[in-house]
DNA sequence: GCAAAAGTGTTTCGTTTACACCCATGC
DNA sequence: GCATGGGTGTAAACGAAACACTTTTGC
């Protein structure tokens, strides 16, 4: 079966280019090419859009299609239409960023191939990958302002220095863990979780170390993703007990409906 | 001549968003389609891409033919990939938004067609192009935070009311004149236009009316913009006198390489 | 001449930054 | 027990917002 057109058509791909997060580090996934061109070269996972189905549509299936990963978002980064960046033939292709929870990244049994890098240690990719991931790295520092997706790549409950590694990863900068907090916290949007009993007195308060109570807390589970490369030493540092924020998703969507999220560093 | 596929591709179409400002309005710039579908409805200049060009050149390419307008930058917007969008066969648009300086917005010759309108006053247009205005004007109110797009707007020099009627059209909100003139200045990237001698002695000098010295001003260019609508009333009220100020490109350049721009609202 | 626009500084307030000590955890 | 991480408040500095009066312009 054969399509003619009276103008030549290029094809169209869409690419999806998926964050995570294990605690320590920012994290991409990537599939390992099957087949020519690039075979052997790690690429985002994407794949051709089909006639019937939107890019975002096409974005998704191809992503649990190629990892087993099962997203209900995506953002569009943007179309790259360079003449010759695909050797076969004009491949025009549409990109889109994902953020997954940390406790998604292990759940692709279907994705063989499929692994997460840590962006700092991306080996070089198929087609104009590199440069792709280059602008989604852009974009994910630019919205980090505007909404709190920082929250997409965090569990149910997360402890203030996990977020704040999150932002300083993305961000490359360092803040003030006083600060840092006191700010999340005037956002509105997350919480602490509840306990039974407070964690102890703190240091300003009159109370003294023989009047803490029982600590009833599960202990945090290790966030863990599987490792590209052994050769790292383990840097999984995470892990310590800490008090637990959940974020509250009602007050993000109402802040989102009057557009008034904003975050500052 | 005929081109033939093994699977069905779609084709894929620029479209470009074009503002430009008056001095009292943000315009978009529309043609008239002269043919089906939607014959005679508005909608964005834009046209099929060719093998060859990327989208960038086809969108640029597309501008000129249509419109007259010659432009170096724009913006990628993003794809637009909805199955039924156009109803000939599947179209994917990937769409631009530029900005253009107003004294570029008559030159246009070639377009008998195309007009100026005011964002406000759009009729529906053709395809989801209704749907791709809001989407750029979006796009065009984050991205004033982070670029000084605004002056591309503006012309070779400028009054600081001026530019700050801009601001708050395309922000939709209103700032108080003193403060405004304090950030822009702050920014360092906008000095006064020379002039012989000064305007007069401010309010808190004290010197007096009869040493104000001799006024070396040409008047200021009325901003003009063709008008699709002519029962709107005359709201050029632009046109008073005023210092003049002028965008310094340089130290544009030197503060978008750092990536230091921001301005806050 | 008059109404509306434009030009100019200072004070107040809120936000951001800097900073220190004690408790908890894991080895 | 010891080193590291984590939990908490306050004071100083900075930046943003509020605000009034005079001159200029265009009718």
């Amino acid at each position: 079966m054969e399509y003619t057109y009276k103008y030549p058509h290029p094809a169209i791909a869409t690419d999806c280019v998926v964050f995570g997060f294990d605690g320590y580090e920012l994290k991409v996934l990537l599939i390992e090419r099957g087949c020519e061109p690039y075979k052997g070269m790690w690429a985002f996972p994407g794949g051709f859009m089909r006639i019937d189905e939107s890019a975002e549509q096409c974005a998704m299936r191809e992503l649990v299609e190629e990892t087993g990963l099962k997203l209900t978002y995506m953002e569009q980064l943007g179309a790259f239409s360079g003449v010759y960046r695909d050797p076969r033939e004009r491949v025009v292709s549409i990109a889109f960023y994902a953020l997954v929870k940390s406790s998604e990244v292990n759940g692709g049994d279907d994705a063989a191939q499929a692994q997460w890098f840590s962006v700092d240690k991306v080996p070089q990719l198929a087609f104009d990958h590199d440069y792709i991931l280059r602008e989604a790295m852009k974009k994910l520092r630019q919205a980090i302002h505007f909404n709190p997706i920082g929250f997409d790549l965090l569990g149910e409950s997360f402890t203030m220095p996990q977020l704040q590694r999150l932002y300083e990863t993305i961000l490359g900068v360092q803040f003030d863990r006083r600060n840092f907090q006191k700010k999340m916290m005037q956002l509105g949007l997350i919480e602490p979780v509840e306990e039974e009993q407070p964690r102890y007195y703190g240091a300003h308060s009159e109370m003294k170390s023989y009047d803490i109570g029982v600590l009833f807390r599960e202990p945090t589970s290790f966030l863990q993703m599987s490792r590209p490369t052994d050769d790292s030493e383990d840097q999984q540092t995470m892990g310590r007990k800490g008090r637990k924020f959940h974020f509250n998703k009602e007050k993000y969507d109402e802040m989102k409906k009057k557009g008034t999220f904003r975050i500052e560093f």
